[in-house]
DNA sequence: CATAGCGCAATCGTATACGATTCGAGATAT
DNA sequence: ATATCTCGAATCGTATACGATTGCGCTATG
């Protein structure tokens, strides 16, 4: 329909925010459609705005702290300020912008205060989800788990950090897919959601990302059907991602900001 | 303030959704300002309209089901379509609300399954928010909780049982801000809110709602700082709510809608 | 030279307008 | 009498317009 009109005068490139607009869904074993869904907004360009804005901040392609005005966020997408005003609104639900009155939209930066939390309920909620997921896993499911463990290797092969931590994290939704509890796999969509922002501010590790064998070690347990396993082993694999950050530090000083995206 | 050009045409009276302005802060112990926002609104005109609709909810005065017009909402609180909009998104996002492309907004009817996981996940939850309340909990803390115990007494003895059930949430609520796990707090928010609609559609115990004395074993728990029995009470408290729900019931027919509030 | 006052540009908040879609009532044919 | 089709009202989706607020740079002054 009408947002095909390029010849507008709005060239301002698209950015490219990330692949095609290829959504995610598929492979995925019986979470369903409705599962799947990151926003509570119905399905319509703001959910596109929302979902790209989404993984470039995932794939740490936007700095914490960047600032997403209305009027850039709309015309980068061909939109008008309404629509880009309703995708930043669900992103700031979820937690991955903050909204100033007056001031605009920005990244979120948080704390270290909230880092900690952040980790705290991560290691509360999915060693949980890791147990049930083992209890629902099916053949299907393994497949398709195996071939994003696959694909997890071949962006780190590529030394694509971006691409590797969104996996890694996409990892653990999976699992919470397969563990078919909506409510909780929201919760570590969430989740999943700031610990990247978190990363990107506080990550000083600098060897193997996330490539830790926690991923093989929870597909093993999934195989076997061992839940406790699969409990223990996620409880170590978010400890050790938590120990990866420097949680002593002060935040770094606010990165210059939306020309840090690569403009 | 600046809303006061009552010259224009619109005069639909404010509705006046409940209660005064009333905003729940002060009394809260450490919990701080930025704890207690139900949404990741900034403050103006939607928050508040958000703010009314949501304590409708959950006090039961606006039933699942119930069609929330855009147009509806926004005469009603005397502000325009967009900004109706943006408090229906919010809604939204906290899962009190569906929206359905070109339909509309509808008053959220979870279904047994999601019954079930609310349940599942506040099991998980509160029980590790309550240790970590004892953990913190301060004098200021206890003199508030007795004080809202108080309140709940209060609105059992009036037979106000959306109220009641109202301050019940709350105490939970309350709990995850003592225990300053703002991250924890939200979820608890989140799920507490939901609950609330799970209540309106499958609860069938009808003697004391969720007078329990629950809440009074926690306080005493807290008291004692001994988090141990204070996740274990939170624990069999959640399990006792859950055991007060039909879920083999089928959800009732939607009831009419948004004049069964009360206009 | 440092500081306070002032004006302007940028951006957000809100309202309104118009096109698109959906659902339901009424008419018509079988 | 029932089922189907068509048309219309209601409601949403999106765009645009205007007023308000904020922050910043410039100028004037102690």
């Amino acid at each position: 329909m009408p947002p095909s009109t390029p010849g507008a005068p709005r060239q301002s490139r698209p950015v490219r925010p990330a692949a095609p607009p290829a959504d995610r869904g598929g492979a995925g074993g019986r979470g369903g459609a409705a599962a799947g869904r990151l926003f509570s907004l119905p399905p319509g360009r703001a959910l596109e705005i929302c979902a790209n804005l989404h993984r470039a901040i995932l794939e740490h392609r936007i700095a914490p702290g960047a600032k997403l005005s209305e009027d850039e966020v709309g015309e980068l997408f061909g939109a008008s300020r309404t629509v880009a005003r309703a995708a930043l609104h669900a992103l700031a639900h979820s937690g991955l912008v903050t909204m100033e009155r007056n001031r605009g939209a920005f990244v979120a930066r948080p704390d270290k205060r909230e880092a900690n939390e952040v980790f705290e309920a991560r290691a509360l909620i999915e060693p949980r989800v890791a147990r049930m997921a083992a209890a629902h896993a099916g053949p299907a499911d393994m497949t398709a788990l195996r071939a994003h463990l696959e694909a997890e290797h071949e962006a780190v092969a590529a030394d694509d950090k971006g691409r590797a931590l969104s996996l890694s994290g996409e990892f653990h939704i999976r699992l919470a897919d397969i563990a078919d509890q909506q409510v909780l796999a929201g919760m570590v969509r969430a989740l999943v959601a700031r610990s990247s922002l978190i990363i990107a501010l506080y990550w000083r590790r600098v060897d193997a990302t996330c490539e830790s064998h926690a991923h093989h070690a929870l597909l093993d347990a999934l195989e076997a059907g061992d839940g406790a396993a699969a409990d223990e082993i996620m409880r170590g694999h978010i400890v050790d991602l938590r120990s990866g950050l420097d949680l002593g530090e002060r935040p770094p000083a606010a990165t210059s900001l939306a020309e840090a995206l690569g403009r």
